[in-house]
DNA sequence: CTTACTTCGACCAAGGTGGTCTATTTATAT
DNA sequence: ATATAAATAGACCACCTTGGTCGAAGTAAG
């Protein structure tokens, strides 16, 4: 895998790109190391003598994308922010920034949940449910509840905020479809979040007289 | 396809639930009709004999797939019902009622969705378009929104009512997960449901006073 | 000119593809 | 009981894709 990491940065990341978009449209077996090198532009040869077998390729990757999330994460969660809505400002950052950067890679991530445990050697499954784990302390620790409306439990609070600033995202995402996003004018749609979650505010928080 | 819808009962659903099992968890191209024959517990021949080629099998799928949608679409939501909450609860039902009975069928219409259209006859495609906008019209026409708090767009609400319902819903269907729906005592869950949109109505609706 | 490394893609055996066909069993009709 | 027709299984087909190999050509360095 030495010989790998030397590459120039531009062919890594058109196999690495390649790789993921794979593995993330199919399951392990489905996935074709032929369409790889299709799609990467490289022989077949070099795939096998980077990684020695699709396994192996397949782990490299599993490793790489947590790394990747892991680097978000701290980058972008403050977890040190008391305010729940604003601590999620962050998190939708961090999944925009991710989705820019590595548009299949949470795909991915979900297509590796869903492979039976077998091709998943159990120290990968197991730093991702680590990963899992940290995320939500990251989420959800040290969030003042005291905020919330006292007529509803402020863990019910926690889960319909997140999901109604999923279904948002879901909206928006299905609304700019196709559009590149790296030449895509964010702001306004940043904007637009923004004045959303002023709303869950006067919805889920206790009115200020 | 006379010789198939004369066959029992029993073996048509063996066959369909098969069929649409593989159709949902593959890609149109990727899904394999030895594997269906196989799970279908028949010769290969029949299932050629019953549908001549893989694209009209998938094809009689589809229309199968609508034409369930919709009868269970007539059953369960009441368009005459005003109180949007109210109404989500016949959304809610018809989901589970069409989830224990086929249990692949939301996954099967996902996986057409995303098929390169090549696939799926402008015809169908058509009714699949239909069938969504029909939906979404008897969950949204007549809504009384006057229920509805006035510091927040009514429209909003609707939305967000929606995102946390089925936030509600895929957090108790992961917890359900692997369970056995036909043998398993749902009224508590239904309970606990309505406990829910109650809930939902104290943070939504306006404070009767 | 030699040595070492990189790169490609033809090639391999193995196995899967949608679809056909024959042989046999089962059901129906006379 | 006999003849005819329908239902059924699965071996088989030609074709394609699979993960992986390997030799040859290209490139760079000493």
């Amino acid at each position: 895998m030495k010989s790998f990491d030397i590459l120039d940065e531009t062919k890594k990341k058109r196999i690495l790109d390649a790789a993921i978009n794979e593995f993330a449209e199919n399951s392990y077996e489905q996935a074709s190391t032929n369409r790889i090198v299709k799609s990467a532009q490289i022989g077949k040869g070099m795939l096998f003598h980077y990684f020695k077998t699709k396994q192996s390729l397949y782990e490299y990757l599993i490793s790489h994308a947590i790394q990747i999330m892991e680097e978000f994460s701290v980058l972008y969660i403050d977890d040190s922010e008391p305010d729940f809505i604003e601590r999620m400002k962050g998190s939708a950052k961090l999944k925009i920034g991710i989705y820019e950067q590595h548009p299949d890679l949470f795909h991915f991530i979900g297509q590796v949940m869903l492979e039976k445990e077998s091709k998943v050697p159990a120290t990968l499954a197991h730093r991702l449910h680590q990963m899992q784990l940290e995320g939500m302390a990251r989420m959800f620790n040290g969030i003042d509840t005291e905020k919330f409306r006292e007529d509803v439990d402020s863990d019910e609070i926690l889960k319909l905020i997140g999901w109604s600033i999923e279904g948002y995202s879901q909206e928006l995402l299905a609304k700019l479809d196709g559009q590149n996003f790296a030449e895509l004018e964010l702001e306004p749609y940043w904007k637009e979040f923004y004045a959303f979650l002023e709303m869950l505010k006067r919805i889920y928080y206790k009115q200020e007289v």
